[in-house]
DNA sequence: GTGATTATTTATCATTTGTAAAAAAACCGC
DNA sequence: GCGGTTTTTTTACAAATGATAAATAATCAC
């Protein structure tokens, strides 16, 4: 079995002909470096997953640029609010490394959905869990400072440090570069 | 019909039957200003709509309270990841003025989840919708800084605040009461 | 390798936010 | 209405973060 829907099997199985269904409706991408899965204004159509490489979904206000997360390989995303609402995204996702998606249309899955039931738990699973690793990460911007936020992200996502800039991070924080180079100074 | 059930029909149409099995399995309470609806460390087990009154979600840190949302008559909510993880909440539900709630079980949903496919597609929805809302808080903290986010609340739920005091909006936005009301006096 | 480009650190100063304590205002029970 | 309680504002100072610029360090193209 695909990897796409052995991960889809782990969340919540799926009987065999549901995940053969969904398995013919996939698609593969393959990204560069630096290279966008998906611009701003355009509408998220697909729910991707990182067969390998690393991306990272983002937007900016003009001047400064703010990373809402990073996905790595194994993990199963989408631009939820415009996938769902089928309106243009305010977020960009651009891969860091060189990346391998693969992929299922919005419309596809939605059929899926319809008319195998086991589907529809599955996305409402994954739903779910992004919801409450928001809730999580709401929480930590609420109590924690700078400071303990990044220790907070070496803690979860320390492997991740050697492949993002900090740059990268400090967007992801919600702090400037020259803010988070001053915090990791003082350690 | 019944409220709880409109406002689930006006997200994704349940069929007759799904609806009256729904109507049936729920219960109501009724809280006094004060009164908790959850405490920390309990599972939340309910899906909650309120019929009237105002409540917020919240949790502390031994020092200072942090406000996750507020939710006023007419919203569904749930504390997301305890509801589903069926393990003890870190957050508490107060209610902020009388509050009529209407509720339904975790185990009671997960059944007619299995058995309605139309109420897991409305499930599905409803938390699809939690995550959008958390997506733009998120951007929110990112992006604004403490004015702006002040300014962006007024503007989003103005109505609120005459119904909240400024120590749980501080709260809310992630700041302390003497910050907001520096904020509030330089206008 | 070398030079150019990009990323990171350091330094300085301005602004924002936090802390603590007190004053003022609003609210409540009787 | 009065006294006590809670909420909100104000003040003064400390700490954290932002902005800008410059100095290092790392990376990349050739």
């Amino acid at each position: 079995m695909i990897e796409f829907v052995k991960t889809c099997n782990r969340l919540s199985p799926l009987d065999e002909v549901a995940s053969s269904e969904l398995e013919n409706k996939l698609k593969t991408r393959s990204l560069k470096k630096d290279q966008h899965l998906l611009t701003r204004t355009s509408i998220c159509n697909h729910l991707f997953f990182i067969d390998s490489g690393l991306t990272k979904t983002y937007f900016n206000n003009g001047e400064k640029e703010f990373i809402m997360r990073f996905f790595r390989e194994g993990e199963m995303f989408t631009v939820l609010d415009s996938f769902i609402t089928q309106q243009p995204s305010t977020y960009a996702i651009k891969a860091l490394e060189a990346t391998e998606v693969s992929y299922i249309e919005q419309k596809d899955l939605e059929e899926l959905c319809r008319k195998h039931h086991c589907i529809e738990t599955f996305f409402r699973k994954l739903v779910s869990i992004a919801a409450v690793n928001m809730m999580k990460r709401i929480s930590e911007m609420l109590e924690e400072n700078a400071s303990t936020r990044y220790a907070h992200f070496l803690k979860d996502n320390g492997h991740l440090l050697q492949r993002i800039s900090l740059g990268d991070l400090a967007s992801y924080l919600g702090i400037t570069q020259v803010s988070l180079s001053r915090i990791r100074s003082q350690r």
